[in-house]
DNA sequence: GCCCTGAATCGAGGGGTGTCAATATAGAAG
DNA sequence: CTTCTATATTGACACCCCTCGATTCAGGGC
């Protein structure tokens, strides 16, 4: 959609438009590092994961960990809850599959 | 793996050891951006799609779109064909569906 | 109230990333 | 061989990201 591009030969190409685009991507850009993955898939595997329980499974510090969560969370991958002193993790449902449809395509 | 953390409560937990969620985050860090995103788009709309389709279809200048088919193409996401003059793009057969499997998990 | 623990935020440092203009390379055509 | 076009590479710049130590915030228990 910006220049005298779109020919008839690449007419149909743009599959995705821009902003479709920056929203998968900011996701996928969520997904493209090993801790969180891993933070991912250990939320995953449970309805719902304490933090306390997160943390020391990685070699990282403390503020690391929540640094990467508060990503996810902002990629609206997993969602949080306090309850007492602990916080729980769990995956946004639906999130994933979402990911994975536009994958599959 | 790495601490006294493995305490029975989360032994379960690490479902993704850490050298598979290298590998996997190479790749999604490879989606991570929207100009790459569509560029994969507008690959996998297709068999085969020439730079030559793909370089005027982004107000990018050229070199910035090599660089992002670069990126994917180290991701083992696309492959590259040079036929004379021009190079052609292509999906790597089952790439993405290994990545939809891993979400849909 | 005070202290203790779990989790988030702040600020800084080192390395990585997206973009460009300029240049180099590959192949076809004259 | 020379020239022209299509891609790739280089070098530079601004910006972003991962990590840490230090600090702050939230709740529970004394």
């Amino acid at each position: 959609m910006s220049k005298q591009a779109e020919s008839a030969c690449c007419a149909g190409i743009t599959a995705l438009d821009a902003a479709r685009a920056d929203d998968l991507a900011a996701q996928f850009k969520a997904l493209g590092d090993p801790v969180r993955l891993r933070l991912l898939s250990m939320i995953a595997a449970r309805d719902e994961v304490c933090v306390c329980e997160l943390t020391p499974a990685f070699d990282l510090s403390q503020p690391t960990i929540s640094h990467h969560l508060k990503l996810l969370r902002q990629a609206a991958l997993i969602d949080s809850e306090r309850r007492g002193t602990w916080v729980y993790y769990r995956v946004v449902p639906g999130a994933l599959d979402r990911l994975a449809a536009f994958l599959a395509t």
